[in-house]
DNA sequence: CATTGTGTTCTCCTTTGTGGAGAGTTTAGA
DNA sequence: TCTAAACTCTCCACAAAGGAGAACACAATG
């Protein structure tokens, strides 16, 4: 299977695609939305998220599959209004490692002109899977780690978390450079945000 | 109208609560889930979210009504399920307030012995909206601020941040002092995390 | 025109966080 | 069991962030 990019994914969805990373309760860690942008207005103006059959199959789901065969009732036609925006066919893709965080990412591809091959829906998937894996999170921070962390991203000093913990601000400071590292952080403020976003904390 | 607060809350709603405050793209600032474990895990691993009448009624309504009312159809049976977790009765209450973010929240009320009086939705209603009023974000930091925050939270130095800005360090610190105190926050660090939970950054 | 408020810049000083080097203690595997 | 890796803690030097006060520019307001 050749590896593909975004440039790829741009000629395999000339009319616009969308990527969710790493969904845990609800939101995703990173999006990509190259939706066309009245298409998108639309979208949003409606909440039409909770009644879209491609979300619904994604969050339900697991796999590759055509708009055509999605077998989930649309009652506000979602899919057919969106064909009047030039999302004429299109291709979902969902992803689930089952991990601890139950973290999921879908993708939704589509062109004008003609539907998917199985060799262009077997590309997407491998795209989106790859994504998903890149953006695993770290699991190897320590309970120790994660707790300064956290007292970290809600205001505490340093002295005060060593306070609270019963431990040497050095061991504190300590704790905190492993979780930068575990974590790939400049700073402590992008460790703690970091961790926020991957629901480690 | 009196003030009512989580004791009040308890005895409102024997059988269980959740309220979910600010919910954004999709995902809430604060969330209270006091509903029983068991139907909690019920619900989780059978990802009804989606799929529940009262979370969609709460998404595309405002106002407040009793479950037995929701206009929304309930395919995989998910109200009568949770009667059999001794949420019987309950009431919805949904509160938007249009601003620029779009937030939400939403709470959801339950008793097994008997159905809600309307001053008991009431209560219940005036509740929910004086807790969203409470968590509304600040609005009134600048764009300058803003950018200092998100530039912080990406790990960035304050140095850095201001030779990329064309700005000297001190104005740098003064912008992120100000944004600490609109978002009344003790550190950097939790500033950048308040913001980004709210959606600024 | 004066006033008020906001944003920018500066200085001086204190407190806090960061980075490097190292050592004792568990834990997991050969 | 011995070893290596991971975890925990300590100490120090230095860089960065935080805090207070004051001056200046500018726009909006009265």
């Amino acid at each position: 299977m050749q590896r593909i990019g975004p440039a790829e994914i741009q000629s395999l969805a000339p009319a616009g695609h969308y990527i969710a990373l790493r969904i845990g309760f609800a939101f995703p860690v990173e999006e990509i939305n190259a939706l066309p942008l009245d298409w998108v207005d639309h979208y949003t103006k409606n909440r039409y998220m909770l009644f879209d059959p491609i979300i619904r199959w994604a969050y339900s789901s697991v796999g590759a599959l055509r708009w055509s065969e999605i077998p989930i009732d649309d009652p506000r036609k979602i899919i057919s209004q969106a064909q009047t925006f030039g999302l004429r066919y299109g291709a979902a893709i969902s992803v689930f490692d089952g991990n601890a965080a139950g973290q999921r990412s879908f993708g939704s591809f589509a062109r004008s002109d003609r539907d998917y091959s199985d060799l262009e829906i077997n590309l997407l998937h491998a795209y989106v899977k790859r994504r998903h894996a890149e953006m695993a999170p770290p699991t190897n921070l320590t309970m120790a780690e994660l707790e300064a962390l956290g007292m970290v991203r809600d205001g505490k000093r340093l002295k005060e978390i060593a306070f609270d913990l019963g431990v040497t601000e050095g061991a504190v400071k300590q704790r905190l450079k492993n979780a930068k590292i575990k974590l790939g952080a400049k700073t402590g403020t992008q460790a703690a945000a970091l961790a926020s976003q991957y629901g480690l904390i």
